[in-house]
DNA sequence: GGAGAAAAGTGGGTTAAAGTGGGACAAAAG
DNA sequence: CTTTTGTCCCACTTTAACCCACTTTTCTCC
């Protein structure tokens, strides 16, 4: 949550024979500074795409996620989702993590890789599944949504 | 109930000719340090699955069971349901559990097992219902109630 | 812009640890 | 007494942790 952490920017990773993953400099600096290199793996809620937290974050993400009223249709199965899949990890004296299986398989992982910051996490996507998606995003038109942000915030896309 | 108690992950595993079920280390090392490796595995209420709990946290979830009032309808069966699944287990030599018979068979176990971390306990499902509940939960739409979340806590998962 | 140095990324060998299977025996059930 | 089920132990296979070395990229200084 603290508002020091602010994953951005895209870049190319390979999964290697291990199912090791580097993660770039700038965000290792980043997860040693705020939870010394430990950090959380997770699935996305709806794209096939990993999320990694530096555990701090994830801490408080999961805390929320524990205080909804879990009687509620589908809170169970949120919570089911992403603290079953939450996977604690540590970065190797490499700056590599290697990610578990289950999870590789769930984001359909081959070698290439795309990661994209975002905000306190980091999104994890096969670069083919990246790409994809790209192309459907860039299509769809989402001008009327840049309208209603521009009209309520003052921001211009 | 300690709060120190926070499964979380989900990991593979598979039962062997006996019955047997090797339980990660991760998961044993706080099995250990909790309550002395002794587990108590039970039934779960809704899904098809089993559910592990250190055994003093499952003294704690005893005994709001059988606080009660059981002379409502349902109570008397979540009590049935639940506490008279409720078997003792120990680790053994190698780290691995044997599951009893009806609770495998409740359960639907076959050889390979997904086993997911749920805070104070774990669930234990067969691999394939796994995979077939994961395709239902992730098509369900939980948008709104990422939505509400995001709203309340200022918090994007 | 190019040479050299440093840092980042990649691959893989080695060793230790975890996971798996099964035999031998004991206990319990029929 | 026989058959089944569980316990203990040992041995083999697989996987992950650790370390080192090589390649590629980036940076710096000339």
């Amino acid at each position: 949550m603290s508002a020091t952490v602010g994953f951005r920017g895209i870049s190319n990773a390979t999964l290697d024979g291990k199912g090791r993953m580097a993660l770039p400099v700038r965000h290792r600096e980043v997860m040693s500074a705020v939870s010394q290199g430990q950090v959380v793996v997770t699935i996305d809620r709806v794209e096939p795409c990993l999320l990694l937290y530096p555990r701090t974050e994830w801490d408080a993400v999961q805390e929320k996620l524990e205080a909804l009223p879990n009687y509620r249709n589908g809170v169970r199965q949120l919570q089911r989702l992403l603290i079953s899949h939450a996977t604690d990890l540590e970065l190797d004296g490499n700056g590599r993590l290697l990610l578990p299986v289950p999870l590789r398989d769930h984001a359909g992982l081959a070698k290439k890789l795309t990661l994209a910051g975002q905000g306190n996490k980091i999104e994890i996507w096969d670069e083919a599944k990246w790409q994809a998606g790209m192309k459907l995003w860039l299509a769809e038109d989402n001008s009327e949504l840049a309208a209603e942000l521009e009209g309520i915030t003052g921001l211009s896309v």
